[in-house]
RNA sequence: GCCGGAGUGGCGGAAUGGCAGACGCAGAGGACUCAAAAUCCUCCGGUCGCAAGGCCGUGUAGGUUCGACUCCUAUCUCCGGCACCA
């Protein structure tokens, strides 16, 4: 007997179903599809078993798909722009490209090592000029409509580095790699894509989404974009700072009369105006230095206190033109609003502990519905709730709703406010100081300004050899031949834009290319991307479920806009699996933790390693990686070759049941009580196997109902006994199908050992058979009390009538009853009966 | 602080109102073997009991129900995300 030899039967595997290009597929509308998609993979460090996992998950419901007619889309590429790259590349005197194509060239062998059925021939990798010229190509589109524009913007700026550094590499406030260096906030001119002009479409279709998504995905992104209702109301300075007026954004402004500050972000252009010539100057300036100086602190440490100071200038309330004091506040924010708020402490939580602390007056405008009025002086906290309005002038005694609405109204009325939705979102920072992205495809010329490189002279490629330090502006500024270009407009000389993209809009729209990779003339033709869109289930981590879930549905709303897809929304149904965890933390290189995907294949097969990624946990959970645990899956693949291997000989030759055009074996003879017992498990086995492929995704369970499929087999051996070979053959055959999308290579090999010539690609996925699935004898549990005391044997379906006397009469229960009054029965049909005694 | 998710044997986990712990790992005992590995068989939540069997048990406390890991209320712990958003 031939051992279970993982190494050889999956090269052998592999190597059919390359041959037989059974994974390559075309748009053909005459069939269903099924687009199936993992998150591609950033090429960079080993591939382990947390990649692993998430791809095996796509691939089981690819195979699963495959097998019930769906034409499957399923490709995979690479996300190959990026930092680490050129990171690394300095360090090792080597170009990026050489490294992220040694590290493609990796991570392919080891996917095809774990026999994922992608089609490769659509393999893309976006650091290609046939992949980037597309981004390009996109974001000229979006120039020519105003969604990509310039303009100055603060970044974090090394003064040793001389160059920009990305949020990540701000630690603690210090370089990451002068850790003596404090970073200092630059204003630079910088590229923006305009997702806010999407804010409400993004934030709408999430509707869309509800049921196909995570709940909490959906709930992160309302969250990020947050919308916020409220209207702007403008101050007028009162005296020296006359004609000047601060506009602050509330979403309460039934509490206006309650408002005794208005506060500014430190960053607020005012704040220098205002604070010329007032009496507070001297002293506020010094501490406007100070707050500006920690800000950058400030971000990173979000506990920090409410730190504020006067500036000396009153403004004018234009309710009841009350003066009020004009604070500065360390946590009013720039970026949000109108960079000014009104203070109302007695309505406010963050307001209320700012007043506390520096004495200003709390004046109390709303009273709750129901409850003790509120007393200003007694006053522990802001009381934050909807109520009646108090002390509001005309709106007094009306409810804050209705205070509001009147309020908004005279505002607009007398012009000095305005209702107004805003959001949180913010416009895509998509400038990188970096060399291995995008080049943005702009020119500067002396004479015409910025001007877009034509469609026709696309792609702008990035230099071959550029100079990498690390250091200073963007890599290509220093590369003469990349930076002077003659103008497109007028053909003097001219200079090229030397940012590149952010390498987030590479992934925005890589799985649409799939649909269409080596198209030359567009990004993609539309009737392809018809009829594979939208992606019916993609797959991925959680880490993504804002940024590139948000700027790939932004981008997709742009491109219909453009007339080149029909739908709002590109992905319909996410999944987002766990972690693979090794000593309760992420498996990652730099933690050291990694459990190698190849060394997995070498020492016990990629089946092996699959079936246990399926097994250990179910796919949303996080999964603890035991060395110890694995053997499991491996011994259960030896004993089911085995089990295979024992009885092919003798089924070989002869028709199963899905063979044979007679139908179901059961049907055709009298089964014995062994094969009846046999069938019955096999397809009960499949029926909830199948069940858990197409709705729960719950593998591990899967795969412990076909173990006891197996145990029982093992348990009924020796089958040549009682078990017509037909028979064997059909439950053989049912287990190898529905294993086959989990582990392909041994089930296809043991498909062969059965005697079938086809490759098992061919197989459909098997319909269960509901008649030899049903039990004709079940257990019912008597209970008295709702506690199990005995348990009989019946008929199954056998009506109340007939089990209650066998249930009183049930030694377990009788004993439980006797002497006692019986008040009440409970029947469930094939189940229990209850018996309820005072 | 806010928003999610989760708490079940020594461990991973199963059970979507009806026998808690399926399946697997680890462990114990046995068979085979000169021996080991592999394989096969049996046991394996706690507790009382010679046994039959009883009692307790799904983070904690209540509730609904004939019956609750499952539904409701409160509470604790852990994990993830957001975090002065006016």
């Amino acid at each position: 007997m031939a051992e279970y030899n993982p190494q050889a039967i999956e090269a052998k595997w592999q190597k059919r179903w390359a041959d037989a290009r059974v994974f390559e597929t075309e748009a053909d509308p005459s069939k269903p599809k099924y687009y199936v998609l993992e998150m591609l993979p950033y090429p960079s460090g080993t591939m382990h078993m947390g990649h692993m996992r998430n791809y095996t998950i796509g691939d089981v419901v690819a195979r699963v798909k495959r097998m019930r007619g769906f034409n499957v889309l399923h490709p995979m590429g690479w996300d190959a722009f990026g930092l680490p790259a050129e990171n690394a590349a300095i360090k090792n005197n080597t170009h990026p490209r050489t490294w992220t194509n040694n590290n493609i060239a990796e991570f392919q062998r080891v996917l095809r090592r774990f026999g994922f059925s992608f089609d490769w021939r659509r393999e893309i990798s976006t650091c290609e000029p046939e992949y980037y010229r597309w981004n390009q190509w996109f974001f000229l589109r979006m120039l020519e409509r105003g969604l990509a524009y310039r303009k100055k913007s603060r970044v974090n700026w090394c003064p040793k580095c001389a160059t920009v550094l990305a949020n990540e590499q701000v630690v603690n406030g210090y370089c990451w790699r002068h850790e003596d260096t404090l970073v200092e906030t630059r204003e630079i001119e910088q590229w923006f894509l305009k997702t806010t002009a999407y804010s409400e479409q993004l934030l709408d279709d999430l509707k869309l989404l509800e049921g196909g998504w995570p709940e909490r995905v959906i709930t992160m992104q309302r969250n990020w974009i947050g919308k916020s209702t409220g209207a702007k109301v403008r101050f007028a300075v009162a005296d020296a700072g006359a004609g000047e007026s601060i506009e602050v954004f509330t979403t309460r402004i039934d509490t206006i009369y309650g408002a005794s500050a208005l506060i500014l972000a430190p960053g607020h252009p005012l704040v220098k105006k205002l604070l010329a010539g007032s009496s507070e100057e001297a002293a506020a300036s010094a501490k406007l230095q100070e707050m500006r100086q920690s800000s950058v602190k400030a971000e990173e440490l979000e506990t920090a206190d409410k730190v504020g100071f006067f500036t000396g200038r009153y403004a004018v309330n234009p309710f009841n033109g009350a003066q009020i004091p004009v604070w500065v506040g360390n946590f009013v924010l720039m970026e949000y609003g109108t960079g000014a708020v009104m203070c109302v402490p007695a309505h406010d939580e963050r307001d209320f502990e700012f007043a506390t602390k520096y004495g200003l007056a709390i004046p109390v405008v709303v009273q709750p519905k129901d409850g003790a009025a509120l007393n200003e002086k007694a006053l522990k906290e802001a009381f934050t709730e909807y109520g009646t309005s108090v002390n509001s002038g005309a709106c007094s005694g009306l409810a804050t709703s209705e205070a509001m609405e009147r309020m908004a109204a005279e505002a607009e009325a007398k012009g000095f406010g305005k209702r107004e939705t805003i959001f949180r979102l913010k416009d895509w920072g998509v400038s990188r100081q970096r060399y291995w992205g995008t080049p943005i495809p702009v020119i500067y010329c002396a004479k015409d300004g910025m001007v877009a490189v034509p469609d026709a002279d696309l792609p702008v490629i990035l230099p071959a050899n550029p100079k990498l330090t690390g250091m200073g502006e963007s890599p290509l500024a220093a590369t003469p031949e990349f930076v002077n270009v003659k103008c497109p407009k007028c053909g003097g000389d001219a200079r090229r834009e030397t940012d590149t993209m952010d390498t987030f809009v590479d992934s925005s729209w890589y799985f649409y290319r799939y649909c269409d990779p080596h198209n030359d003339k567009a990004p993609f033709d539309k009737g392809k991307v018809a009829y594979w869109f939208p992606i019916d289930q993609y797959i991925g981590g959680i880490t993504h479920a804002i940024l590139h879930l948000l700027y790939s549905r932004f981008w997709c709303k742009v491109m219909r806009d453009l007339g080149l897809v029909e739908h709002s929304e590109p992905i319909s149904r996410l999944f987002t699996q766990g972690m693979v965890q090794k000593g309760g933390v992420a498996m990652s290189k730099s933690r050291g933790n990694v459990v190698g995907a190849e060394e997995m294949a070498e020492k016990y097969g990629a089946d092996t390693g699959r079936l246990y990624t399926l097994f250990a946990a179910p796919p949303e959970k996080d999964l603890e990686w035991s060395e110890e645990s694995i053997e499991g899956s491996w011994r259960f693949l030896n004993r089911v070759y085995r089990l295979v291997e024992r009885h092919a000989e003798t089924v070989r030759g002869v028709k199963s049941a899905t063979e044979s055009a007679a139908g179901n074996t059961g049907a055709t003879a009298a089964p014995s009580a062994k094969e009846t017992r046999l069938l019955r498990k096999a397809h009960q086995t499949l029926r909830r196997v199948t069940q858990d492929f197409e709705t729960r995704w719950h593998f591990n369970s899967a795969i412990a109902l076909i173990m006891e499929l197996t145990n029982e087999m093992h348990a009924l051996e020796p089958l040549s006994e009682g078990v017509r070979p037909e028979v064997q053959k059909e439950v053989l055959e049912l287990l190898t199908l529905m294993l086959a999308p989990m582990t392909p290579h041994i089930a296809a090999e043991m498909w062969e050992m059965l005697g079938h010539e086809e490759g098992q690609w061919t197989a459909a996925w098997p319909a269960f058979d509901a008649e030899l699935a049903r039990e004709t004898e079940v257990e019912i549990v008597v209970q008295v009390n709702g506690r199990v005391r005995g348990k009989l044997k019946v008929a199954a379906g056998m009506p109340e009538e007939q089990v209650l006397p066998l249930a009183l009469a049930e030694p377990g229960a009788a004993a439980h009853l006797a002497g006692k009054r019986v008040v009440k029965t409970i029947f469930v049909a094939d189940k229990l009966v209850n018996m309820v005694v005072s």
